[in-house]
DNA sequence: ATAACGATTGTATGGACGTTCAATTTTTTG
DNA sequence: CAAAAAATTGAACGTCCATACAATCGTTAT
């Protein structure tokens, strides 16, 4: 195998036992040595590729908001109209499915770091802020299309963002999914009725 | 001065200086000895009182929920409508009023330890139960008193929450205090539109 | 007044941590 | 095939940590 490829693998092996560490003990009790032994190489080995612990931690968060990212994206086929993808995002993003992308511990973990790391706070709010733009570019689309009518898209945007986040902080509250989920419906159907869609 | 009052003064002592330690340090960084530092007793001291370093967090979880709790707590004099208290608690909601009450980083940070501590999780969820509980209720009384119309106080209770809570979230990642309170105004603008205030 | 008790000190211990460094193995390059 | 470079090991270091324990000091109760 090249070398180029060793590093890459095993830097992202490190970073992904790191996260799989970090789930169950917590990212203030994953040292390298637990990264290390579950990896069945030696801790210095670590060092050598992430120099130390910050940069390795600051490629954990990286990780995270990378698949933080990904909820938004659905490919959007010529086969439906803005509105349509409009609707089928908003269900993606008051869905579960974020349990599949990324754990909400470890995620909350990295992002009580904005309080006193401000490179990771702006990397949180880039992320944020993007996301936001993104949904607002989708309502706009729909406005254009003339199949919303929405005031202020941006406005709305934040709306449902904020809405979106404080269900997901509250929801991570509940042990019962099925309660989750109809917290997140009823949070659904406010957010639908903002952009005017009343299902 | 007697000695039940040394060992709560004590206590309370240890648990204040854990905070202002963690609202540097953060929470992870901050040991026994870095608290008996400050304080000037002997680290043992510490452990007198508390056994263990997880009943201290726990001791300081306590604290910060006391606290997140004061921000419902508004003098409702007679002189005012149930309409016009429910309007004073939500412009406290949405105020920057929070951060005298605690440190944004110290709460998030023992927040995030729900997902590894049901006990913690429990506190955190009973909560944020009553204070929506407590919210509802005031959106109720309006009902009852008919200066409002909701149709159900239980739901919008929940999604003036959802929004505070998302909203603060988002805004802890600004820097700019002017943008946070702009952010806060936009969403108090739709927690009044949804118990049917318009402003 | 003295015995008991809680507050506080001081010291000690063993372990985990991040990091270093030189040595060794493996791969690539010329 | 030899030399260079990168991957990996293994041992060691100093620091900090939570906690234990025995000793002391001061207060309270009898």
């Amino acid at each position: 195998m090249a070398k180029q490829a060793i590093a890459t693998i095993r830097k992202k092996e490190i970073v992904d036992t790191f996260y799989e560490v970090a789930q169950v003990e917590g990212i203030e009790n994953t040292s390298f040595a637990k990264i290390a032994q579950r990896l069945e190489i030696q801790p210095s080995l670590i060092v050598h590729y992430f120099k130390n612990r910050d940069e390795l931690i600051l490629s954990l968060i990286e990780y995270n908001l990378e698949q933080y990212k990904k909820i938004f994206t659905i490919a959007h086929s010529d086969d439906h109209s803005h509105r349509e993808y409009l609707i089928m995002v908003l269900d993606k993003l008051f869905s579960l499915e974020w349990n599949d992308l990324f754990d909400d511990g470890v995620y909350y973990s990295c992002f009580t770091l904005i309080f006193r790391h401000p490179v990771i706070k702006q990397k949180f709010k880039e992320l944020h802020l993007e996301l936001r733009g993104h949904l607002e570019n989708l309502i706009s689309n729909c406005v254009a299309e003339k199949s919303l009518q929405v005031e202020n898209p941006s406005v709305v945007a934040n709306h449902i963002s904020n809405l979106m986040d404080g269900t997901y902080y509250f929801v991570s509250m509940l042990d019962d999914s099925l309660a989750q989920k109809e917290y997140l419906e009823e949070s659904k159907a406010l957010a639908k009725k903002l952009i005017g869609f009343y299902s």
